[in-house]
DNA sequence: ATCAAAGTGGGGAATTGTGGGAGATTGTGG
DNA sequence: CCACAATCTCCCACAATTCCCCACTTTGAT
């Protein structure tokens, strides 16, 4: 029950992406096709089938709400979250305001992330991808330690 | 049960707001359409379910009296909190002192977070959101330990 | 080469968001 | 107590967006 593997895509004039043909029976057997988007704050997006969502959505709405990082997170997920629907073609359409939150032009890369997707502007892509690398051979110092222990 | 999503909206000249849509029949089923208007301490606008305010006026008016805090709280929520109705067009009329309160001009941003909704202006809302990623990919040092193991 | 499956594009109907007119209602001041 | 003004409510109408469906192109497999 994991999603991997990295796809480019399109969006269409209607803001409309194709999923992946190979992921769409399992979606359509897990969540029949529903899906929720929402955003990280990477300015990237995150793609969780429904019922997946909801368990996320369960525990953030549980936190308490005069803390500043929790209403921020709920901010931020929940009030982005919109619920799409794979279409006839298998395609979602990614809400607009979801497109300009990241920076989203015609060419998007999309990865499995486990229980989630996450979609980049290509262009966002490939600039982070640079970044990250930069940066984890350089300071290698303050790693938590549930990473360091990890043996890949 | 759970409200989520946003939506991009417009005030009229008579301080109108369009629900959108998909959120109607879910209003008129839980309170006939009958919805509860009051302020956050954040300068944005809180709208609850009529039953769902109930509850969380309950639990405010049960607080100590003598607490500063309780008491501004007390002021602040239950002190704005309107009853407004959803018009045959699916509208609530927004009061002009609490759209005043909230900075609200002409466009506003509606988002769903759980048991009720946030309205920011929207000028307000952007800036407060570039405001908010700056903070969370800043300092990622003092996060609430009930945050810390999140796993979305 | 042919066929099937997947990706892409677009037309058109239905729904939704927005604006405004006019009557009803409320509240204020005389 | 009445008159006037401001506000609210109901209604209609237009514009924009969304949704649903069909068609074409491309890719990969047999």
């Amino acid at each position: 029950m994991i999603f991997r593997g990295i796809n480019n895509l399109a969006v269409d004039a209607k803001g409309r992406m194709a999923m992946p043909a190979r992921y769409r029976d399992r979606l359509m057997e897990i969540c029949g096709g529903r899906l929720v988007v929402t955003v990280d704050k990477d300015r990237c997006l995150l793609v969780y089938p429904l019922p997946e969502w909801e368990v996320i959505e369960a525990q953030l709405v549980a936190l308490p709400s005069l803390n500043k990082q929790a209403r921020l997170l709920q901010r931020l997920l929940i009030g982005h979250a919109t619920e799409v629907e794979l279409d006839s073609q298998g395609r979602i359409l990614l809400p607009t305001m979801l497109r300009e939150y990241a920076g989203m032009d015609k060419k998007l890369v999309l990865i499995g992330q486990g229980k989630k997707f996450e979609i980049w502007d290509e262009q966002a892509w490939n600039e982070k991808q640079d970044a990250w690398l930069e940066d984890v051979n350089g300071d290698d110092g303050d790693m938590p330690t549930s990473l360091e222990n990890l043996s890949l």
